[in-house]
DNA sequence: ATCGTCATTTGT
DNA sequence: CAAATGACGATC
């Protein structure tokens, strides 16, 4: 409908006739145009009813977080529905925008400018939507638009004007019998059928079909008309956990939203989602803000993989989010994972969540048998294994994995954890001098002095290295990583297959025959009949990192790919090569994650660290951290931490890159995130030009 | 980007 | 002293 362009002689205001000046002449021109334009603008009728708009404008500036309300133009009024897309001009310029919601009045003194057009009547910022967005940039200290960037999928016309798929039929109630293998299991399911919410925390026993099991908790609530979402961390995870979900409740009732789909598959699936004719999404991270209509579950699995945190401002994390759409919708979270993580343990302690763990017969018949192999193990006695340094255990449990048919699994750390050390001349791999273990790169410094290699047992550093075989002073660093692992294997075990699978390429599955199965943590394949042996090589490169969670994880990592061996009743062995006193090595041969994590909270919570504590995180350049914590109003409990220097420093101890820390108590986590959203609006206000970071409950915190 | 507001500079 | 210019901040 485009309205025909009438150049009127119009009144003029005081514009002095015959300037002199040629420029002002070109000006002038474009003054009558624009007050033209502004001219038609001013004719146009408002709707009848309803005709102010509040409006969410798509600009990432703190201080236009909140809404504007705009004029709707009688032409527009049928268009201009509640949740849909817009364009609107915002200070001169045309910006995208929501319409949030549709009033009569406004709280707005001036006069409200009309709505320019309506790029789509596709309700797509839903009420719900709306709200769970607010909450989650509130919660994170962040704006709207940012979160509604993750939340709203770009726009796809074509998708838009297909027509719509049909509406699937709830299912039939599922059998949930397999859950009476758990403490709370069938208490938990028969809530999801009577609509009752019940927060829990799951470990999933070893050996679990967690994908199945997980299915029939999402039919168990579809069945009452419900909806559910799914989360899991990464695509080999969606897809059988998608599979199993098609295998109950059919093709029809299950959307699977995942990253990398292309822009129309992935409009056309999640407009399903927001247009009602899908009952459960299954997906990864994004999939967390999945407009599902009145969802009574959220599932998020495997809680403790990074993956679950969205990289993009506010950063927020599956496992949060979906803990407040779970207490807004009424509906139940379940947190489930072979581990735990201590973030799920406060949920179980404070009482929000239940535990829902194996029994304790159940866990007998299911777990493998753990044996921790320390520094000093026997080599095996076999040539081969013996060049491969492999514990004369590890050998027998694998020989014998694979003289009962089934394959075994390797985990080896992934290249680029801590880097081993050899000759810089003829790579004879460093030892040190005292004990002969490897050599390490220490990290850190002493007074602004690299710390010396040291031993990685013994810890003596080793500040005048010479090459045991040719003597020369030079040194590299090498990673031992899955391919070196494999060809040594290889050799140690002639004529068996040997597959690998790691960064390059990710294997879902292997067959249930003899095979050495070597891979980096999280890249395990499934094995038909699961594995006869699990090998946990080089403990120390993930226990040794520098990091909060290097425990927690190495324990998550551990269980992960243990859970996949056989039972012990069957054969099936974990060799781990970490000492048998650590706590993370007590909690993996006991098969107790529950333990683990309370322990890692209790220490957290002596410590001040997360999630006993909320913290933020500001990175920038010296000058913008400095600016940012004189300014943040820190609550009572509020306390800095550092700010210490990142990346490159310089001869005169100077860095471009610093990151401090905050902290406060966790009642006040609320008050830290209006502080940093304040904070940051006086930021934009001033357009201070360094960009800075500012991330609440980041990660990495070491 | 662009508008209004306000202070400062410029032109009589 | 009024008009012109510039800096600044809000932006419906």
């Amino acid at each position: 409908m485009p309205e025909p362009v009438r150049v009127q002689s119009e009144p003029r205001r005081s514009q002095v006739p015959g300037s002199k000046v040629p420029g002002s002449q070109v000006k002038a021109k474009i003054k009558k145009a624009k007050s033209a334009a502004a001219e038609r603008r001013g004719q146009q009728q408002a709707a009848a009813e309803n005709s102010v708009a509040r409006v969410v404008v798509d600009i990432p500036l703190t201080h236009l977080d909140r809404t504007f309300d705009y004029r709707i133009p009688e032409n527009l009024d049928e268009a201009a529905v509640v949740g849909c897309r817009i364009r609107v001009r915002f200070a001169g310029q045309l910006v995208d925008g929501y319409i949030l919601e549709r009033a009569n009045t406004t709280e707005h003194q001036g006069k409200l400018a009309f709505i320019e057009r309506v790029t789509s009547s596709e309700p797509v910022l839903t009420p719900a939507l709306a709200t769970l967005c607010r909450a989650v940039a509130d919660r994170y200290g962040g704006t709207l638009v940012d979160v509604l960037r993750l939340a709203i999928p770009p726009r796809h016309g074509k998708a838009e004007s297909e027509p719509p798929r049909d509406v699937a039929a709830a299912p039939p109630a599922p059998d949930t019998s397999a859950w009476v293998r758990y403490q709370n299991g069938p208490a938990f399911l028969e809530a999801l059928a009577a609509e009752r919410p019940a927060n829990a925390v799951w470990q999933a026993l070893p050996g679990e079909d967690w994908p199945r099991r997980l299915a029939e908790a999402a039919a168990a609530v579809a069945a009452t008309g419900r909806g559910a979402v799914l989360v899991v961390p990464d695509h080999r995870d969606l897809t059988r956990l998608h599979e199993a979900c098609v295998e109950l409740m059919g093709a029809e009732a299950v959307v699977s939203l995942i990253a990398g789909l292309g822009p129309a598959e992935r409009y056309r699936r999640w407009l399903a989602v927001v247009r009602g004719a899908v009952q459960v999404v299954v997906g990864t991270r994004a999939a967390m803000f999945a407009p599902v209509a009145d969802p009574g579950l959220f599932v998020v699995w495997d809680d403790g993989d990074d993956l679950h945190l969205d990289p993009h401002a506010p950063y927020p994390h599956v496992r949060d989010v979906l803990m407040l759409r779970a207490h807004a919708d009424k509906g139940t979270l379940l947190a489930g994972g072979f581990a735990r993580t201590a973030e799920a343990q406060l949920l179980i302690e404070s009482g929000w969540a239940r535990p829902i763990v194996g029994e304790r017969a159940e866990l007998r018949a299911s777990a493998p048998r753990v044996t921790p192999v320390g520094e000093d193990f026997d080599v095996a006695r076999d040539e081969a294994a013996k060049a491969a340094r492999l514990p004369s255990v590890a050998f027998e449990a694998a020989r014998q994995s694979l003289a009962n048919g089934a394959p075994v699994l390797v985990q080896v750390p992934r290249r680029g954890y801590v880097p081993g050390l050899a000759c810089g001349n003829c790579r004879t791999p460093a030892h040190c001098r005292r004990c002969a273990g490897p050599l390490a790169l220490a990290g850190g410094t002493d007074e602004g002095v690299p710390r010396p290699p040291g031993c990685r047992w013994c810890g003596v550093p080793d500040t005048n290295f010479r090459c045991a075989a040719c003597g020369s002073v030079r040194l590299r660093a090498v990673i031992v990583g899955a391919k070196r692992t494999a060809e040594e294997l290889g050799r140690a075990f002639p004529g068996v297959p040997v597959r690998t699978s790691g960064a390059t390429e990710v294997l879902a599955s292997v067959p249930g025959k003899p095979a050495l199965v070597v891979c980096t943590p999280g890249a395990e394949p499934v094995a038909v009949g699961g594995y006869g042996a699990a090998l946990l090589l080089d403990g120390w490169a993930l226990l040794g990192r520098q990091d909060l969670r290097a425990g927690e994880e190495t324990l998550r990592r551990w269980m992960t790919a243990a859970a996949m061996v056989r039972p012990a009743g069957a054969g099936g062995r974990v060799i781990v090569g970490a000492e048998a006193g650590l706590s993370v090595v007590q909690a993996l041969v006991r098969w107790d994650p529950g333990w683990h994590a309370a322990t890692e909270l209790a220490e957290r919570n002596e410590l001040g660290f997360p999630p006993a504590m909320r913290m933020a995180s500001i990175e920038g350049t010296p000058e913008a951290v400095a600016a940012v914590l004189n300014d943040l109003a820190l609550p009572d409990s509020g306390e800095v931490l550092g700010p210490v220097q990142l990346g490159e420093v310089d001869e005169d101890g100077r860095s471009d890159r610093e990151r401090a820390l905050v902290r406060v108590v966790r009642g006040e986590g609320k008050a830290l995130a209006s502080a940093i959203h304040a904070a940051s609006a006086r930021r934009d206000m001033r357009k201070e030009p360094e960009p800075i970071r500012i991330q609440l409950d980041p990660l990495d915190l070491i």
